[in-house]
DNA sequence: ACCCAGAATGAATGAATGTTCATTCTTGAT
DNA sequence: ATCAAGAATGAACATTCATTCATTCTGGGT
């Protein structure tokens, strides 16, 4: 699974184009999607209203309610995409028939995880403000739990894999899985929350350390 | 700093008892305070009214605009309210005079953010709502920004006390200070987000493993 | 060149919510 | 007993927002 938030990069109209278009509905989805992505981001879930994703979208407000139901569906649906995108890339790389060696796969997904530019805050934000109201809402928790077993599976995977391979002992796979994980989204908050204590560049480095301290001959 | 949310049991009045009853400010604001996280807890912060809020706390709607100016300050100040007990807590133990042993005083802080009961679970909720809207607010990112740093300060304090008691070699208590932290905030989340997968006894056990592989002689 | 299925629009609607404030009530002091 | 200070109330108001739908417009098929 890769990035499709730009997918279509729809030829923008001249500023003060009136032109209406006619679209397939897949990509006006897409297109209300990510401008939901960027609301949340810029103004916080709570804040985010219908007259502001559909402006931001370029369309009116109406539309909105024609290829999604409702606020709340297009709410859902967005958290949806955004997990998927994010636990899809990490299950791609953990699968990694494109990386044979183990401790560059590793690597690979520190890299993808704690990587990239201003997109990567972006998603940060929505994916917080959505594990904000998961407590409240069953309906996040089931779609977050749904993708994230999924990814624990395969980190486990391949953990075994790793401790296997490098015959390390009196290491448990999915306990380190879940230290891990929590570790990863632990230094995600603080990225997000304290950007000015807290380092890209720190958060790799204390991320490898975690991984060099269980997997010595794996991490250098 | 102590558990200040029930200090006041007011007699509750009887079933249909609509006397008035006039308290003084400060009890009021945090009764107020204490309905919001009830709230907030239960529906989530985007679903938080104020009607909702002034009903829990048994008082009219009118109240809240007398003692906080607004929603938006009552908000506020119930997230400075949480994030300061929940960190000045931290920092008790932390700081720790009654606890001698330094081992002792890491278990005990590993107690204090993942033990106890129900409660802990509603501020749990509460905490990460406001993460969730921090991206969007600086006034957010701000009030934790704050009481961090220094429970962050007190941590490495304590990191480096126990490497020097411990003649721990090539390890870094900021770096590790940072990994812990964040470990636990990341618990926090999977404990909320997804309790299925997640016990708060194989949290505190992925904690402590963490604190081991650190600390050997520290921790048993 | 014509047509029409259905995509897109946005003004209108009704419900919900934050805030105000005129009024009522309580309490402690005199 | 009486009174004043100010705590508490809740109906009323203005605003904002999600949703609807009558209407307009587009583009592929004929």
């Amino acid at each position: 699974m890769t990035d499709a938030s730009s997918a279509v990069t729809e030829a923008l109209p001249a500023a003060g184009s009136k032109r209406r278009q006619i679209r397939p509905k897949a990509e006006r989805r897409q297109q209300l999607i990510d401008a939901t992505i960027r609301c949340i981001a810029q103004h916080g879930l709570s804040a985010v209203t219908m007259q502001m994703v559909t402006r931001e979208a370029g369309l009116s407000v109406g539309i909105a309610n024609l290829h999604f139901e409702s606020k709340d569906n297009l709410l859902k649906e967005t958290l949806r995409f955004v997990a998927e995108e994010y636990h899809g890339g990490q299950i791609d790389i953990m699968e990694g028939g494109d990386i044979p060696d183990l401790g560059e796969r590793l690597d690979a997904l520190l890299d993808f995880q704690l990587g990239r530019g201003v997109t990567q805050r972006q998603k940060m934000s929505v994916w917080f403000a959505y594990y904000g109201e998961a407590g409240a809402r069953p309906v996040y928790q089931k779609i977050v739990s749904t993708v994230d077993r999924l990814a624990a599976q395969k980190l486990e995977a391949l953990f075994t894999d790793i401790i296997r391979e490098g015959d390390y002992s009196g290491v448990d796979a999915r306990e380190l899985a879940t230290g891990y994980s929590a570790l990863i989204d632990g230094l995600h908050l603080g990225l997000l929350v304290t950007p000015r204590e807290l380092s890209k560049r720190r958060a790799r480095a204390v991320a490898r350390d975690f991984l060099r301290r269980a997997f010595p001959q794996h991490i250098h």
